[in-house]
DNA sequence: CTTGCCACTTACTTACTAGTAAGTACTATA
DNA sequence: TATAGTACTTACTAGTAAGTAAGTGGCAAG
């Protein structure tokens, strides 16, 4: 399944996270693929349409995610999430979610509210993990299990945010020191 | 001294952070201000010359700050400077440094090596609190104190990023969660 | 009083944006 | 073999972007 629809979600996403929304163009898309502007209004009418397409996307594979990480241990899980973030900042790209916020005040009503729902698949998730683990004892953190769970995915989105700015060596550190925090003595 | 290249970059800094980079233009600010598109090409010839003044007016702006909060205690150095992104998040913007992150790619090299000076006044000014205080006792946190200058940093950087999706709650617990992490006992 | 500079405006160009209307080649089905 | 739908292309529009060349009004120094 390599078809021209998911190939243009998976090259606006590539963009979006690369160069941010207002900065890609579907020009953008058809100069990769070899496909007119037209093709890709054919499979998305507006801009919002594909935007939300990369946030179902984005749905898709944190549900995969979730479901692959099920057998493991919750500092497992935690470490598996971070990863995520790394493979992120390995490719030069930032989150999702910190390019969108960005750029809230300029995107359409439907990719607001599909952000919204991502945002809590992936913050419902972590929150039982860290009450998982706080309840085995896998993990030991200070605060509330939401808390945590928010301030672990706004510390990795900033770090890799800020590894375009830094360099890697500034996303290793926070990733080393979120690590730390959750397996406190 | 409020002349017009003083406003032009008043304007452009809150539109940068308002709506980001790339969905900002020269028409947008004369808009505002009641002057054509062409006067602020006079003041800037370019918009790459205009974002370089936003971040030299931040760079004014932190240094006034760390000039005034030079008296205060280490934690109270760390709630004031907590205390802007605060602003930032009631205004409904985001930081200069997650907008301009997110648009890497996108921005002229000029923009780029500013950018990067801005971050590491930040960051050397709050690696230097987080030394001293751990020096005096003031403070009491986990690893050493450049992480944790640049977890701060991140945490609350994204925090601000987060409100506009989640609303100004999820600010707050990630700000308390912070002050928490650096007075443990 | 005129020369020259500052801070603009007027009027424009080139390039690109999202989006659309109409047409076409191909394929599957009745 | 006709019909209809899918997945496009061709060719276009209206709007907006950054940027520029040339002109203007006011003011200050010589």
């Amino acid at each position: 399944m390599n078809s021209t629809k998911e190939s243009i979600v998976n090259i606006a996403d590539d963009l979006i996270r690369r160069r941010g929304y207002n900065a890609f163009s579907y020009n953008d898309i058809s100069k990769v693929l070899a496909v007119k502007n037209a093709a890709i209004h054919y499979h998305f009418p507006t801009k919002s349409d594909l935007g939300v397409a990369v946030i179902d996307l984005h749905i898709q594979k944190i549900d995969h995610f979730i479901k692959g990480v099920a057998p493991l241990s919750e500092p497992e899980k935690v470490e598996a999430f971070l990863n995520i973030y790394e493979q992120i900042q390995i490719n030069k790209k930032v989150c999702l979610v910190g390019t969108l916020a960005t750029d809230w005040d300029t995107i359409d009503d439907k990719i607001q509210q599909k952000l919204i729902v991502f945002v809590n698949i992936v913050g419902d998730w972590l929150t039982g993990v860290m009450e998982e683990g706080l309840k085995k004892g896998s993990l030991t953190f200070n605060g509330d299990p939401q808390t945590r769970a928010m301030l672990i995915i706004t510390s990795i989105m900033a770090a890799a945010q800020m590894a375009k700015i830094m360099g890697p060596a500034s996303f290793q550190s926070v990733k080393n020191a979120i690590i730390n925090e959750v397996n406190r003595q």
